[in-house]
DNA sequence: CTGAAAGCGCTAACAC
DNA sequence: GTGTTAGCGCTTTCAG
């Protein structure tokens, strides 16, 4: 590989010289510009990134850290956030670092560590469930944070959510407005934010209908197929109507339960769940579904880290992305 | 940030010192060791990075460059085989640098040359589709190449593939032993690799069953729902009884068609499918799949990857790894 | 308008 | 057992 010294004797001039012409960082005469261009076409040249990035404390490069588990459904959702971020990224000519901490905070910790020395720019960050993240320890402050998806616990920075209490509350209400109010609610293990925001979201639904909360009516398991199967299965047997799942593994499950034991869909239950795929419209029958804009996450991060690069530096700043209601033939 | 020299100055040796004890790359007494690590500890050392990649030439970085498409279902298998690569890349020390080419070949192309200048030890490409590529003039040398997915056209190198061939031939055996004769194939546009290789299993599997090969029943368009659909249609109207589509995009489109319509699943028509997703459990009925080891294709890469960063340098070397059918409902 | 040269933080001869 | 020092390839002052 040819370096800019190769250049700069190639075209007979100094590297600085080369260098500001590259960077465009000052006046440099045509002529000497053109042998310089042509120097480094001749040469085949192309800077190296990693000397630069040495040189000027720059990267061009940002981190997303997700929590992803092994053969989990709701990785697309993930997986979706990474693909905004790698195209706004790009956009602007920013590289991306993915790493996974597998929902687990030991790992996480140390993913951010591995990144505190990789001169990255900037950090997406999903944070673990879980209740106290201590993160001020844990970034180096050298790079600007914005975290996705999970509110941080104990820690104040700049944040995009997508609005868990309206989604679910839209969607109960449709449930409601169709004359239900024996209205079951699944959701996997209570005490992360996100599962809080849809239960609290399922409350103020029934609240704005004074329709009474019945404890027994709210279910709470592991996020697996098989409890979502296990806990519309109580549900039905407490006679509820319609069943609100709140993530889309335990909806899975869910109606899977329903189809097992030809329980009419909307008839005898009508169901709304969480997440959108295109399978929905496949699916028997065809789910309605509170939809999350992953991809418009993504986009919004990544906006709201350049904004700190390029150094606009106010407090804390929340975005909350609106949820969708997609309504199909389920409820 | 703390540097080498400050640990080193602190902890009252040179330079080199540290690094050795780093790196463990010679002996150093057991006492200084321990001065250097209360050095480091006092100061919350930790290495540069970049540093460290400018001068060893290493990065423990590997680039990975995926053909996404905005909101098409598969780019879910990338993302499994992203999720693959991710995390047996972390267990070897390994950070990953993702990108996409759009399934456009510039794109590629630029993607590219942004991986030269990075210093990455090595590249994980699933090729766009199209015919030739001309990969020899656009990688620098100087990193190992792994190709996944998609044989490259006109190119020599590792690559990593599913046997889509197979895959679809024990897909048509089963239909055929189930008494089908008459069988539809709906596939994406023809002329890529993966493509062809599955309507060649569909193929052979006539064949060897004596059964003669009908160019109706062949139906080829763009790999989109609608097309998916219609494509169905036409074939259920020339009177075949079951359908084996070669995409999970189409697939979906196929199956919308028979539920819209009421054919019978797997009675007036059995149905086999590409790609296996949790919500196929769902579907009405439950579809069976060819389904691709994804996650396993990225671990593949990403241990012949290492093999060859770590000297292994015989010829190319081709892995084809099976697909497997996944017997659900629809057939 | 351009060049010389310092130095980013590290590794690895070479030297003792 | 350990220290000295020359760079890796760039950017950027300072000088002219």
């Amino acid at each position: 590989m040819a370096s800019i010294k190769d250049v700069a004797t190639k075209a007979e001039v100094s590297t600085a010289t080369v260098s500001h012409v590259i960077n465009g960082t000052r006046y440099v005469a045509d002529k000497t510009k053109e042998k310089v261009y042509a120097a480094m076409k001749d040469l085949d040249y192309s800077p190296n990134m990693v000397a630069r990035s040495l040189r000027s404390r720059k990267s061009n490069t940002i981190g997303l850290l997700v929590p992803l588990l092994a053969e989990d459904t709701s990785n697309f959702f993930f997986m979706s956030i990474a693909n905004g971020i790698e195209q706004v990224l790009k956009e602007n000519g920013y590289n991306l670092v993915l790493s996974n901490s597998n929902e687990n905070a030991a790992m996480e910790k140390d993913q951010i560590k591995v990144f505190n020395r990789q001169h990255i720019e900037g950090l997406v960050i999903a944070p673990v469930n879980g209740k106290e993240h201590k993160y001020e320890d844990q970034f180096n402050g050298e790079y600007p944070v914005v975290f996705i998806d999970r509110r941080p616990q104990g820690y104040e920075g700049d944040t995009i959510l997508v609005n868990n209490c309206q989604g679910t509350k839209d969607a109960v209400n449709v449930l409601i407005n169709k004359g239900h109010d024996k209205i079951g609610f699944i959701t996997g293990t209570l005490g992360i934010t996100t599962s809080d925001e849809r239960l609290e979201g399922y409350k103020e639904s029934l609240i704005q209908h004074h329709i009474a909360f019945n404890k027994s009516y709210i279910k709470e398991g592991p996020a697996t197929f098989q409890e979502g199967y296990q806990l519309a299965e109580e549900l039905y047997n407490e006679g509820v109507t319609a069943l609100f799942v709140a993530n889309n593994v335990m909806t899975m499950g869910a109606v899977s339960y329903l189809q097992t034991n030809g329980v009419k869909v909307p008839d005898q239950m009508a169901i709304i769940g969480y997440d959108d795929y295109d399978w929905m419209k496949i699916s028997s029958p065809p789910l309605s579904v509170v939809r999350q804009p992953a991809f418009e996450m993504g986009k919004a991060a990544v906006e709201q880290l350049l904004k700190r690069i390029h150094g606009d530096t106010e407090g804390a700043n929340e975005v909350m992305l609106d949820s969708e209601l997609v309504i199909r033939g389920s409820c």
